[in-house]
DNA sequence: ACAATTTACACAAACGTTTGCTTTAGCGCT
DNA sequence: AGCGCTAAAGCAAACGTTTGTGTAAATTGT
């Protein structure tokens, strides 16, 4: 039905090879009249290169696979922004995969449709793949590369914030605006992530002297709902004066349901988001936060995956940008 | 390399043919037996099929494509949602491509790379194809539809809710509150949804017996900026009690510059968003709105490229749902 | 016991490219 | 004139599947 490269060779007179050599540009190999003539012929019959035909030959494409999981937590698209720019400026095509949200049969279904095809590289956006999936990845050859999320026991290259730091870094913005009774809402205890976030949380604290009660954690999956159940747990007279929301949407919930129970942000409580996408800025107050940088770290998985070295983890900057939901507490 | 299924042919003794049908589940043609014997094989030699030859003789594969621009307004997930369970009920995979926000060239490069492999279709969500890139989508002869858009000028299938209706129904929960000057924020005046959404707000304005101050009509691109610089036009004692914004992100930006300006929503200005994306819960006041059902958008969208059949054009339900940001005025 | 049918499998062509190798033609040099 | 050299293009194999056709063995019916 469609045009192929030998429609084209029959209609400019040439041999198929000839023809193959002109699309893909290889100069050396033809004259520009020939060149000319195919171009022309190619033109004239609305040529549609069949790509699989030439995965096939060549056991290569130029597309790499960005596995997203659907979870609400939204901090997505900067990254997929970052790849596609980087990708681009690689000529290299980006196609988008939804893994589910922790659902290893849909990881599999995710991860087969890529293996199977011979993609360039493989980017996994925040996936906690199932431990049974890991191995599919990595028979398969193809480099790849997490992305905003780290492990502690595997050894699989990733590339993510230091989650520590987020931890460590979030707690002394509060400390240094006064506050002392700090909570931590919607982390996770499982992860790699969530652990370290805490851990740093409860070294600054440490620093500054002050012992953490373990109501002040409340934990979560960094969903909305994990915010607003938080909120609810702290209650109406709650115990901390500020609180570090583990993501942005969970900040919001928190703030919506202090709002439920009658409390003023800043006023009466202060908040601090992890993250800080566009989320921070939509909601009044506007959310202060320790912000990653997403872009980046799209950016740096591209740049990871090609290069093929084995720079097993890196680590992407955060800085804390202030906004609106923090007081500053005057000394007691 | 990798193993093929000539290996596994070699290992279980049968012909490569066999391993295919095997692999295939064409019970018909093999015996339980070398079935098993085959399965055995492929699994002992970690087979993974090679997509690209398979799609290459049969000239089909079960993987439909997803193309979206990246506006910042994110109704995209629920569409995707709904493509991806549509599309895994009938065992097919999805892939997303990013076509930037209206770029052509970006458009095209998308386009190129799923028509140039054998996708079974393309779903194309609220991208605005520039003109010279339609004849790219036709000619592949791949069964495609848009979705969330809509076009009076071009016949080509798509699936959106009716915007006319959207403008008029929106127009009438506000007329319905008490609201008579109302107005319309950051809708564009360029394309089909925005003339229709405006048309049905006009003709319930006049159908109540009032007639639209041209100042009323703040016009923009949907974005957040949009609805900040249109509140920024309607200034600190706006002449409308009541305003629709043209998005959930645009009435955002309304809200949060009404409140620069010193206003309160709702007691002194009534907001109405359209789309009724996860947002509107986000910020308070939660946004009443007119609601389209993305999630059905999808399942349809998938439904209808498949089907094949020239249902050219598809009309998602809408309805209007109540939040806190509208107040009822009571009668002068 | 033999023809007719069915079952189970093998064989080989085909899909549309890419690319290493070969061939041909044209040219300058001695 | 004969040589080597280069530029240009053709030839054909290969990539890993799928699937129509051919065929031997097993089964059935008479």
């Amino acid at each position: 039905m469609a045009a192929t490269i030998k429609d084209i060779a029959k209609l400019a007179g040439v041999s198929p090879g000839t023809v193959s050599r002109v699309l893909a540009n290889k100069t050396a190999f033809f004259s520009q009249q020939t060149g000319e003539k195919v171009q022309a012929a190619a033109a004239k019959l609305g040529y549609q290169k069949n790509t699989a035909a030439a995965e096939l030959v060549t056991r290569q494409s130029n597309v790499i696979a960005a596995i997203v999981n659907s979870t609400k937590t939204n901090f997505a698209s900067p990254i997929i922004e970052g790849i596609q720019a980087e990708a681009h400026r690689r000529d290299l095509d980006v196609i988008i995969l939804y893994a589910g949200d922790g659902d290893p049969e849909q990881q599999r279904r995710a991860l087969t449709t890529v293996i199977e095809r011979p993609v360039r590289s493989i980017l996994l956006l925040s996936v906690d793949l199932a431990a049974e999936n890991l191995p599919l990845l990595q028979r398969s050859r193809i480099p790849f590369c997490f992305l905003s999320i780290s492990f502690d026991d595997v050894r699989v290259p990733y590339i993510t914030s230091d989650d520590w730091q987020v931890g460590y870094q979030a707690t002394r913005t509060l400390l240094a605006a006064g506050h002392r009774r700090i909570g931590f809402a919607g982390v996770d205890r499982d992860f790699h992530t969530g652990r370290q976030r805490l851990a740093g949380y409860r070294r600054a604290l440490q620093e500054a002297g002050v012992s953490p009660q373990p109501e002040w954690i409340q934990f979560g999956n960094y969903s909305y709902t994990a915010g607003q159940a938080a909120m609810q747990a702290y209650g109406a007279q709650p115990d901390v004066t500020a609180i570090i929301g583990a993501s942005d949407l969970a900040t919001v919930g928190v703030l919506n349901q202090a709002r439920s129970l009658g409390l003023q942000v800043p006023a009466d409580l202060s908040l601090l988001a992890i993250d800080g996408t566009d989320i921070c800025e939509l909601v009044r107050p506007a959310l202060s936060s320790v912000s990653q940088n997403f872009y980046d770290m799209g950016v740096a998985g591209v740049q990871q995956v090609s290069a093929g070295n084995a720079i097993p983890q890196k680590i992407t900057p955060i800085k804390v940008v202030p906004r609106a939901s923090i007081r500053r507490l005057v000394s007691e």
